[in-house]
DNA sequence: AATATTTGGTTTATATTATAAACTTATTTA
DNA sequence: TAAATAAGTTTATAATATAAACCAAATATT
């Protein structure tokens, strides 16, 4: 009856962040701090779970000689978050 | 941007009890079990904290010299289901 | 030209939470 | 009367989330 919740999404912050990158081409590490209202160390952490599992690509340069942490949604994230949102109706479905 | 999601109900093991008691009258314990795939222990911790937030009620009977727990959803729980539904939304829309 | 502050993060220590295993109490069956 | 089943509860452990502390480089201040 219940699909199983990726328990990656399923945390508020990182669906924050999945949130954006799902409707943005990329978003810079200070947008997302921005928008989530995060703390710099949980929205690193959590960047990086993101990452690891594949969901999002980030990259790392420079801009004005500070360090410029991009991240961008991948295709695999998109099919996880999709499958996430689809899971979740069950449990919404106020019918 | 996006409204917070009430840690209590943004666990998929209460989220799915709450699911289940929006749309019953009431629910035994079996039911639930075997509605949500959970162990016994998992539920009734999650039951627990779920009525500990006065989100529903528990009544413990016996039936058949049995215990029997029966859990109902309150008011506060509905009114805390629809907020979560709704600060869901936020992060979902996929537009 | 030192020193302090800011930027843009990362690491890690701690608290919280989730979960299953172990336990309990009563009942029924062999 | 011993073993198994029913219906949960308690609690030990693992996993997770989060913020505080840290860091390196750049810029501003005295």
């Amino acid at each position: 009856m219940f699909k199983a919740l990726d328990p990656l999404l399923h945390n508020q912050l990182r669906l924050s962040i999945m949130s954006i990158l799902i409707s943005v081409e990329s978003a810079e590490f200070s947008f997302l701090l921005e928008k989530t209202g995060a703390t710099r160390g949980n929205l690193s952490v959590q960047i990086n779970k993101l990452k690891e599992a594949g969901y999002i690509t980030v990259k790392k340069s420079f801009r004005d000689n500070y360090p410029l942490t991009t991240c961008k949604i991948a295709t695999t994230g998109i099919d996880a978050f999709e499958d996430y949102v689809d899971a979740l109706q069950d449990y919404l479905n106020t019918t």
